[in-house]
DNA sequence: CGATCAAAGGACTAAGACATCCTTTGAATT
DNA sequence: AATTCAAAGGATGTCTTAGTCCTTTGATCG
């Protein structure tokens, strides 16, 4: 919805890039999409986009793989988007008009302001450190679930 | 940003209906798109599918054109967004999982709660008669600024 | 140096979005 | 009934996005 599919692989592999410790040691791509329906050749494409757009570091090679090119925490949800659609697509209009001009002004631009304000926060303000660390918590606590299923102690949400 | 560029035509040209009193009487879509740049022929496929989901009504020949197929009040945008793209489109998590599962839960998915609820709000409170009206004020604004462009008592923003 | 490993990059295909053109349908006017 | 009007609908074309496959590049290990 708010994404393009491109971007929303790339953050979800940047997620399990930062879970996997790419933070710090080189992650294989083909370890990273393994156990999710992430697809490897097209994820190879975004994640090269990715190393363009200073976001990334990959080395060929054994050894090799991606790793973050900058700390986790400096990276906002909102610099991936812009890396992969573009610095616009929080300028404009809600209703998508170029400019808001004399020959079609934006009927919502004022209603639409808060709003926008509020989802830019958020995108600014979300780090992919964030991300890998949710997606931890996550996939911990559904893991706990597994352990002890029915037990009535449990919580289970 | 929000929208596919379908969708985004789809509000415009409800709203430019709205303000030509399209609510009441019928509305040419030769007339509905002069002044505009919303391409005429795909414009009329877009108000097609408007009619299929009860949005519009439509009628051929001499005196025809489009008009509400309800009163503009209870249009929401919301409502031309489903129509258009699905339902889908606010239920899913912020990285676009088809499921926040076990496989791979959604590991935004309480963040983003408060944001995509304030979007909501904001797709579902607001009106193609409110966009309508905001167009016409807008309109009128500017009519006004440039009746009076250099007069130092005319309010201009 | 040669083998191997893994990303980079090019070529290609499929599907969908966007857009236009032309014919058909149905209604109103003469 | 014939004409005209305007939307409905089918056919087609282009562009972008999504996705796959194969070759090349560059690094490392033996």
């Amino acid at each position: 919805m708010l994404f393009t599919t491109t971007t929303e692989y790339a953050l979800r592999g940047l997620s399990e890039l930062v879970m996997r410790g790419g933070a710090t040691q080189p992650v294989l791509l083909a370890d990273l999409v393994e156990g999710t329906d992430l697809p490897r050749e097209f994820m190879a494409k975004v994640f090269q986009r990715l190393v363009k757009a200073g976001i990334l570091h990959s080395a060929k090679g054994r050894g090799g793989g991606f790793t973050l090119a900058r700390p986790g925490e400096e990276i906002s949800m909102m610099e991936v988007l812009t890396a992969l659609e573009g610095p616009q697509h929080f300028n404009g209009c809600v209703l998508g008009l170029d400019r808001c001009n004399d020959a079609m002004p934006c009927p919502q631009h004022d209603m639409y302001k808060p709003v926008r304000h509020r989802l830019r926060d958020y995108l600014t303000n979300t780090s992919i450190s964030d991300l890998g660390t949710a997606l931890h918590e996550k996939r911990r606590q559904l893991a706990e679930q597994a352990v002890v299923p029915s037990n009535g102690t449990a919580r289970v949400k």
